[in-house]
DNA sequence: TGAAAAGTTTACGTTGACGTAAACGTTAGA
DNA sequence: TCTAACGTTTACGTCAACGTAAACTTTTCA
Protein backbone atom coordinates (compact mmCIF):
# COMPACT_ATOMS: atom_id res chain seq x y z
CA UNK A 1 0.00 0.00 0.00
CA UNK A 2 1.03 3.41 -0.75
CA UNK A 3 2.49 5.09 2.78
CA UNK A 4 1.59 8.48 4.62
CA UNK A 5 3.42 10.87 2.94
CA UNK A 6 5.78 13.11 5.10
CA UNK A 7 5.70 16.09 2.68
CA UNK A 8 9.72 16.60 2.83
CA UNK A 9 10.42 17.97 -0.53
CA UNK A 10 12.94 15.49 -0.68
CA UNK A 11 10.80 12.46 0.69
CA UNK A 12 12.90 9.51 1.27
CA UNK A 13 11.12 6.63 2.67
CA UNK A 14 7.82 6.65 0.45
CA UNK A 15 7.91 3.90 -1.97
CA UNK A 16 6.16 2.20 -4.40
CA UNK A 17 5.16 -1.46 -6.05
CA UNK A 18 5.76 -1.68 -9.58
CA UNK A 19 2.03 -2.01 -9.91
CA UNK A 20 1.08 0.94 -7.72
CA UNK A 21 3.21 2.95 -10.15
CA UNK A 22 1.36 0.90 -13.24
CA UNK A 23 -2.24 2.21 -11.70
CA UNK A 24 -1.23 5.16 -11.27
CA UNK A 25 0.13 6.67 -14.57
CA UNK A 26 -2.03 3.78 -16.59
CA UNK A 27 1.17 2.19 -17.99
CA UNK A 28 1.72 -1.48 -18.27
CA UNK A 29 4.15 -2.75 -16.01
CA UNK A 30 6.20 -4.20 -19.31
CA UNK A 31 6.97 -0.49 -20.18
CA UNK A 32 7.89 0.56 -16.46
CA UNK A 33 10.14 -2.67 -16.77
CA UNK A 34 11.13 -1.58 -20.41
CA UNK A 35 12.20 1.68 -19.21
CA UNK A 36 14.63 -0.30 -16.80
CA UNK A 37 16.41 -2.37 -19.73
CA UNK A 38 17.08 0.77 -21.21
CA UNK A 39 18.69 2.30 -18.09
CA UNK A 40 15.37 5.02 -17.66
CA UNK A 41 15.03 3.28 -14.12
CA UNK A 42 16.59 2.57 -11.65
CA UNK A 43 14.38 1.01 -8.76
CA UNK A 44 16.51 -0.76 -6.07
CA UNK A 45 15.15 -4.34 -5.15
CA UNK A 46 14.12 -6.36 -2.25
CA UNK A 47 15.15 -9.61 -3.06
CA UNK A 48 14.30 -9.07 -6.45
CA UNK A 49 11.35 -7.22 -5.76
CA UNK A 50 11.63 -3.44 -7.55
CA UNK A 51 11.31 -0.92 -5.21
CA UNK A 52 10.25 2.59 -6.76
CA UNK A 53 11.34 5.61 -4.68
CA UNK A 54 9.61 9.73 -4.79
CA UNK A 55 12.81 10.27 -7.26
CA UNK A 56 11.75 6.96 -9.80
CA UNK A 57 8.61 8.43 -9.62
CA UNK A 58 8.98 11.49 -10.69
CA UNK A 59 11.07 10.01 -13.34
CA UNK A 60 8.40 7.54 -14.61
CA UNK A 61 6.47 10.88 -14.79
CA UNK A 62 8.60 13.23 -17.06
CA UNK A 63 8.95 10.14 -19.09
CA UNK A 64 5.17 10.00 -19.91
CA UNK A 65 4.67 13.41 -20.37
CA UNK A 66 7.57 13.23 -22.90
CA UNK A 67 5.69 10.69 -24.82
CA UNK A 68 2.58 12.87 -24.63
CA UNK A 69 4.95 15.04 -26.55
CA UNK A 70 6.08 13.01 -28.83
CA UNK A 71 9.51 12.70 -27.60
CA UNK A 72 11.38 9.09 -28.25
CA UNK A 73 12.35 7.85 -24.81
CA UNK A 74 16.19 8.87 -25.57
CA UNK A 75 15.33 12.48 -26.33
CA UNK A 76 13.51 12.12 -22.78
CA UNK A 77 16.51 10.89 -21.47
CA UNK A 78 18.54 13.68 -22.59
CA UNK A 79 15.77 15.78 -20.57
CA UNK A 80 15.86 13.96 -17.72
CA UNK A 81 19.30 14.17 -17.45
CA UNK A 82 19.25 17.90 -17.51
CA UNK A 83 17.65 17.52 -13.78
CA UNK A 84 20.22 15.70 -12.29
CA UNK A 85 22.87 17.89 -10.42
CA UNK A 86 26.00 15.56 -10.53
CA UNK A 87 27.21 17.81 -13.67
CA UNK A 88 30.43 19.64 -12.36
CA UNK A 89 32.02 19.61 -15.59
CA UNK A 90 32.24 23.08 -17.27
CA UNK A 91 32.13 21.67 -21.04
CA UNK A 92 29.28 19.34 -20.02
CA UNK A 93 27.40 22.05 -18.51
CA UNK A 94 27.66 23.99 -21.81
CA UNK A 95 26.69 21.42 -23.55
CA UNK A 96 23.63 21.28 -21.40
CA UNK A 97 22.92 24.71 -22.03
CA UNK A 98 22.71 24.30 -25.98
CA UNK A 99 20.77 21.17 -25.10
CA UNK A 100 18.28 23.14 -23.26
CA UNK A 101 17.90 26.13 -26.13
CA UNK A 102 17.35 23.41 -28.53
CA UNK A 103 14.69 21.76 -26.07
CA UNK A 104 13.33 24.90 -26.06
CA UNK A 105 12.76 26.04 -29.53
CA UNK A 106 11.22 22.87 -30.52
CA UNK A 107 8.61 23.50 -27.80
CA UNK A 108 7.97 26.62 -28.88
CA UNK A 109 7.83 25.03 -32.21
CA UNK A 110 4.89 22.71 -30.93
CA UNK A 111 3.52 25.63 -29.39
CA UNK A 112 3.04 27.17 -32.43
CA UNK A 113 1.45 23.79 -33.97
CA UNK A 114 -0.46 23.27 -31.12
CA UNK A 115 -2.73 26.81 -31.58
CA UNK A 116 -2.46 26.65 -35.40
CA UNK A 117 -4.45 23.20 -34.77
CA UNK A 118 -6.61 24.79 -31.97
CA UNK A 119 -7.50 27.39 -34.57
CA UNK A 120 -8.57 24.74 -37.11
CA UNK A 121 -10.46 22.59 -34.62
CA UNK A 122 -12.54 25.69 -33.39
CA UNK A 123 -13.19 26.13 -37.12
CA UNK A 124 -14.09 22.68 -37.91
CA UNK A 125 -16.49 22.05 -35.26
CA UNK A 126 -18.09 25.75 -36.09
CA UNK A 127 -18.29 24.66 -39.96
CA UNK A 128 -19.92 21.29 -37.97
CA UNK A 129 -22.78 23.22 -35.91
CA UNK A 130 -23.76 24.97 -38.63
CA UNK A 131 -24.12 22.15 -41.14
CA UNK A 132 -26.17 20.26 -38.14
CA UNK A 133 -28.74 24.13 -38.01
CA UNK A 134 -29.15 24.02 -41.94
CA UNK A 135 -29.33 20.35 -41.58
CA UNK A 136 -31.78 19.88 -38.73
CA UNK A 137 -34.12 22.27 -40.49
CA UNK A 138 -34.91 20.97 -43.06
CA UNK B 1 8.92 24.25 -61.50
CA UNK B 2 6.64 25.83 -58.99
CA UNK B 3 4.43 27.64 -61.07
CA UNK B 4 3.20 31.31 -60.36
CA UNK B 5 0.60 31.66 -57.45
CA UNK B 6 -2.63 33.29 -58.41
CA UNK B 7 -3.39 33.76 -55.00
CA UNK B 8 -7.07 32.41 -55.24
CA UNK B 9 -7.92 31.19 -52.32
CA UNK B 10 -9.19 27.86 -53.81
CA UNK B 11 -6.17 27.35 -55.91
CA UNK B 12 -7.24 25.33 -58.15
CA UNK B 13 -4.17 25.16 -60.89
CA UNK B 14 -0.78 24.94 -59.01
CA UNK B 15 1.12 21.64 -59.20
CA UNK B 16 3.75 20.64 -57.28
CA UNK B 17 6.41 17.62 -57.86
CA UNK B 18 6.81 15.18 -55.68
CA UNK B 19 10.31 16.13 -54.76
CA UNK B 20 9.72 19.79 -54.55
CA UNK B 21 7.74 18.79 -51.67
CA UNK B 22 10.22 16.59 -50.62
CA UNK B 23 12.47 19.80 -50.39
CA UNK B 24 9.73 22.61 -49.26
CA UNK B 25 9.21 20.48 -46.02
CA UNK B 26 12.41 18.78 -45.50
CA UNK B 27 11.00 15.08 -46.30
CA UNK B 28 11.83 11.96 -48.40
CA UNK B 29 9.92 11.37 -51.29
CA UNK B 30 10.06 7.82 -50.00
CA UNK B 31 7.77 9.56 -46.88
CA UNK B 32 5.55 11.20 -49.32
CA UNK B 33 4.58 7.76 -51.09
CA UNK B 34 4.05 6.18 -47.83
CA UNK B 35 1.72 8.41 -46.51
CA UNK B 36 -0.14 7.79 -50.21
CA UNK B 37 0.24 4.05 -49.77
CA UNK B 38 -2.03 4.49 -46.41
CA UNK B 39 -4.19 6.58 -48.09
CA UNK B 40 -2.87 10.09 -46.16
CA UNK B 41 -2.62 11.35 -49.85
CA UNK B 42 -4.44 10.89 -53.47
CA UNK B 43 -2.25 13.21 -56.02
CA UNK B 44 -3.74 12.69 -59.37
CA UNK B 45 -1.08 11.38 -62.18
CA UNK B 46 0.31 12.27 -65.58
CA UNK B 47 1.31 9.26 -66.98
CA UNK B 48 2.17 7.77 -64.04
CA UNK B 49 3.98 10.62 -62.35
CA UNK B 50 2.74 12.02 -59.35
CA UNK B 51 1.01 15.45 -59.49
CA UNK B 52 0.21 17.43 -56.25
CA UNK B 53 -2.01 20.05 -55.91
CA UNK B 54 -2.41 22.98 -53.28
CA UNK B 55 -5.00 20.68 -51.43
CA UNK B 56 -2.45 17.77 -51.30
CA UNK B 57 0.11 19.80 -50.00
CA UNK B 58 -1.40 21.36 -47.60
CA UNK B 59 -2.51 17.56 -46.54
CA UNK B 60 0.85 16.93 -46.06
CA UNK B 61 1.47 20.45 -44.29
CA UNK B 62 -0.76 18.52 -41.69
CA UNK B 63 0.73 15.87 -41.69
CA UNK B 64 3.80 17.16 -40.83
CA UNK B 65 2.55 19.23 -37.77
CA UNK B 66 1.04 16.29 -36.73
CA UNK B 67 4.34 14.81 -36.44
CA UNK B 68 5.84 17.33 -34.53
CA UNK B 69 3.04 17.01 -32.22
CA UNK B 70 3.93 13.20 -31.79
CA UNK B 71 0.64 12.33 -33.54
CA UNK B 72 0.38 8.95 -34.90
CA UNK B 73 -0.49 8.65 -38.86
CA UNK B 74 -3.86 7.38 -38.06
CA UNK B 75 -4.48 10.42 -35.56
CA UNK B 76 -4.05 12.47 -38.05
CA UNK B 77 -5.99 10.65 -40.75
CA UNK B 78 -8.92 11.67 -38.44
CA UNK B 79 -7.90 15.09 -37.46
CA UNK B 80 -7.25 15.75 -41.18
CA UNK B 81 -10.73 14.19 -42.20
CA UNK B 82 -12.19 17.06 -39.84
CA UNK B 83 -11.21 19.19 -42.46
CA UNK B 84 -13.00 17.62 -45.35
CA UNK B 85 -16.40 19.07 -46.36
CA UNK B 86 -18.25 15.87 -47.50
CA UNK B 87 -19.93 14.96 -44.22
CA UNK B 88 -23.66 15.70 -44.65
CA UNK B 89 -24.65 12.76 -42.19
CA UNK B 90 -26.32 14.29 -39.16
CA UNK B 91 -24.79 11.34 -36.87
CA UNK B 92 -21.41 12.05 -38.43
CA UNK B 93 -21.45 15.45 -37.60
CA UNK B 94 -22.28 14.65 -34.27
CA UNK B 95 -19.30 12.46 -34.23
CA UNK B 96 -17.26 14.80 -35.65
CA UNK B 97 -17.83 17.07 -32.92
CA UNK B 98 -17.22 14.70 -30.40
CA UNK B 99 -13.89 14.03 -31.48
CA UNK B 100 -13.02 17.51 -31.85
CA UNK B 101 -13.50 17.70 -28.48
CA UNK B 102 -11.43 15.02 -27.57
CA UNK B 103 -8.26 16.46 -29.69
CA UNK B 104 -8.79 19.52 -28.32
CA UNK B 105 -8.77 18.24 -24.26
CA UNK B 106 -5.40 16.22 -25.21
CA UNK B 107 -3.82 19.56 -27.11
CA UNK B 108 -5.10 21.30 -23.70
CA UNK B 109 -2.86 18.57 -21.73
CA UNK B 110 -0.20 19.44 -23.93
CA UNK B 111 0.01 22.71 -23.61
CA UNK B 112 0.47 22.30 -19.68
CA UNK B 113 3.12 19.40 -20.77
CA UNK B 114 4.62 22.11 -22.15
CA UNK B 115 4.57 24.62 -20.11
CA UNK B 116 5.86 22.33 -16.85
CA UNK B 117 8.56 21.27 -19.30
CA UNK B 118 9.72 25.08 -20.08
CA UNK B 119 9.70 25.59 -16.08
CA UNK B 120 11.73 22.95 -15.66
CA UNK B 121 14.13 24.14 -18.51
CA UNK B 122 14.39 27.45 -17.26
CA UNK B 123 15.25 26.05 -13.57
CA UNK B 124 17.72 23.60 -15.37
CA UNK B 125 19.31 26.47 -17.75
CA UNK B 126 19.48 28.65 -14.23
CA UNK B 127 21.25 25.97 -12.37
CA UNK B 128 23.75 25.35 -15.15
CA UNK B 129 24.87 29.09 -15.52
CA UNK B 130 25.15 29.31 -11.72
CA UNK B 131 27.27 25.95 -11.49
CA UNK B 132 29.28 27.70 -14.23
CA UNK B 133 29.92 30.89 -12.61
CA UNK B 134 30.77 29.08 -9.50
CA UNK B 135 32.73 26.52 -11.24
CA UNK B 136 34.27 29.38 -13.27
CA UNK B 137 35.49 31.46 -10.58
CA UNK B 138 37.65 29.28 -8.52
C1' DT C 1 -3.29 -24.24 4.29
C1' DG C 2 -3.97 -23.41 -0.09
C1' DA C 3 -5.42 -20.84 -3.90
C1' DA C 4 -5.26 -16.32 -5.93
C1' DA C 5 -2.60 -12.24 -6.63
C1' DA C 6 1.54 -10.15 -7.53
C1' DG C 7 6.11 -10.51 -8.50
C1' DT C 8 10.16 -12.29 -11.51
C1' DT C 9 13.14 -13.64 -15.98
C1' DT C 10 13.65 -15.01 -20.70
C1' DA C 11 12.57 -14.71 -25.19
C1' DC C 12 10.12 -14.44 -29.35
C1' DG C 13 6.40 -11.54 -31.82
C1' DT C 14 4.26 -7.28 -33.52
C1' DT C 15 3.34 -2.70 -35.19
C1' DG C 16 4.24 1.80 -37.18
C1' DA C 17 6.95 4.43 -39.99
C1' DC C 18 9.70 4.50 -42.84
C1' DG C 19 15.08 3.10 -45.08
C1' DT C 20 17.32 0.98 -48.70
C1' DA C 21 18.29 -1.45 -52.79
C1' DA C 22 17.24 -3.10 -57.33
C1' DA C 23 15.61 -2.54 -61.72
C1' DC C 24 13.47 0.10 -64.69
C1' DG C 25 11.14 4.29 -67.61
C1' DT C 26 11.18 9.49 -69.05
C1' DT C 27 12.87 13.96 -69.89
C1' DA C 28 16.01 17.87 -70.26
C1' DG C 29 20.05 19.90 -71.79
C1' DA C 30 25.28 20.08 -73.01
C1' DT D 1 23.00 11.44 -78.61
C1' DC D 2 23.72 10.28 -74.29
C1' DT D 3 24.00 10.96 -69.61
C1' DA D 4 22.24 13.05 -65.46
C1' DA D 5 18.32 14.07 -62.95
C1' DC D 6 14.04 12.75 -61.82
C1' DG D 7 10.40 9.67 -61.84
C1' DT D 8 8.30 4.81 -61.01
C1' DT D 9 7.26 -0.09 -58.65
C1' DT D 10 8.40 -3.98 -55.79
C1' DA D 11 10.11 -5.86 -51.91
C1' DC D 12 12.90 -6.92 -48.14
C1' DG D 13 15.17 -4.62 -43.91
C1' DT D 14 15.25 -1.93 -39.66
C1' DC D 15 14.39 0.30 -35.37
C1' DA D 16 11.83 1.79 -31.32
C1' DA D 17 8.62 0.54 -28.09
C1' DC D 18 6.58 -2.36 -26.33
C1' DG D 19 2.96 -7.06 -26.44
C1' DT D 20 2.55 -11.66 -25.28
C1' DA D 21 3.48 -16.14 -23.59
C1' DA D 22 5.79 -19.43 -20.70
C1' DA D 23 7.57 -20.93 -16.63
C1' DC D 24 8.61 -19.89 -12.28
C1' DT D 25 8.77 -17.80 -7.14
C1' DT D 26 6.82 -15.10 -3.31
C1' DT D 27 3.19 -12.87 -0.77
C1' DT D 28 -1.29 -12.41 0.94
C1' DC D 29 -5.39 -13.51 3.14
C1' DA D 30 -10.07 -16.12 3.56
Amino acid sequence: MAKAVKNSSTDITTEYSISQLSKEFDVTTRSIRHYEDIGLLSPTRRGQTRIYSQADRTRLRLILRGKRLGLSLEDSREIIDMYEPGKTNIDQLKKLIDAIQQQRSKLNQQLDDISKLLKDLNRAEADCIDALKTNGKQ
